[in-house]
DNA sequence: TCAATATGATACGATACCGTATCGTAGCGT
DNA sequence: ACGCTACGATACGGTATCGTATCATATTGA
């Protein structure tokens, strides 16, 4: 199929081969920057230093600084796995306890605040960072409105503050008071929401 | 008093004069400087430039780019005061409303996340950051004290999960979610976490 | 008034980074 | 095997910033 002719170049069918390696290379060693150093210190240089990758080659594949930043942000959105226990109470502590799990570990939560405090001002960072928040509230939310499907949720139930009370907290934690975030602290948090619902 | 001999010069009290005008002027205009632009993008060029100091002179008041970034995020913690309504509701009622109402609007708020993705790599920066972070706390844990000593909460109640379950959820929807934060939010956490006592 | 001292203006060296240009080389598909 | 294309190495111009040096000027306090 659409084999038609040999002097058919399609061009983005022939990006395979080293064009391939060299993005996935590059598209690794930045993230690994910034991971380390946060959006700021982050250099197009270093990356090539790093990678082993000529400047020259990113620049082929990146059109500017900006672009590979973004696009290596873009990797950080979690890919969470959505529990099904049977019961709110189950699912939602399933869920908190791996984010409690992830947030002194994971890369991205070294990464976040710097993307947050570039969204403050930058547009295209804002729509990352709303990206990526709508990744972690997400399994949240799905957990919710099967409970609400269940019958063991009010439908009139304010989900964006509830997700606020639960996640809230966690992040206050991680980036605010930096204190350790450990088993009774996230279930002191999940008792005290869900016994208001 | 202390005008013993004419000959004695305290150094530290000669300071008066140009040198505190200047530092004044220096110090708000680098404040002002932050406020804009965050940690990463602050200059002291810029701040010459704007105060009409002269670079010269910041460099003789500041040793380095850093001290002055360090000393201008020093002004930043909040002088809040500490209501006293005589119930715990009214009190933490006051005291949620005011950082609500400070959130969206304040000038710390908008430096906040550059502190805090600085600290996350800079001991000097996780010193100010926890600074701020205290006087954030602060009034929120006087006045829970206060109703500890009144018999109103338990003594044995966990100051730290309490106040991070009261202002995880503002801060999430300032940085995080990015949602407005009005009355009604403010006092469903409020009930939400003090119902559960 | 006068001397000490803080300031301003300017220039400078050093460094780091962005993004481009050039040209030779290596790998890929056919 | 061969040609197209991506890649690497290198150099470059431009800009921004840090922090210092120098010297003239203004301000202050006695």
């Amino acid at each position: 199929m659409t084999t038609s002719k040999k002097s058919e170049r399609v061009p983005s069918a022939k990006v395979n081969g080293r064009v391939e390696r060299s993005r996935y290379t590059v598209l690794t060693t930045a993230f690994e920057l910034l991971s380390e150093g946060g959006v700021a210190s982050f250099t197009v240089d270093e990356v090539s230093r790093r990678s082993g990758v000529a400047k020259t080659t990113i620049y082929r594949h990146w059109p500017t600084r900006e672009a590979l930043v973004i696009d290596a942000c873009s990797r950080m959105i979690a890919e969470q796995e959505v529990p099904d226990t049977g019961t709110l109470e189950g699912d939602v502590t399933a869920i908190l306890e791996e984010i409690a799990h992830l947030l002194p570990t994971a890369n991205w939560s070294f990464v976040l605040p710097s993307i947050v405090d570039t969204a403050e001002r930058n547009p295209e960072f804002a729509e990352i960072h709303s990206r990526i928040q709508r990744g972690h509230a997400a399994p949240l939310r799905e957990v919710l409105q099967r409970a609400v499907d269940r019958g063991e949720l009010s439908a009139d139930a304010d989900m964006s503050t509830i997700v606020a009370a639960l996640l809230g907290p966690l992040f206050y934690r991680r980036w605010f008071s930096r204190e350790p975030i450990d088993v009774p602290f996230v279930k002191a948090i999940i008792k005290r929401v869900l016994a208001s619902l």
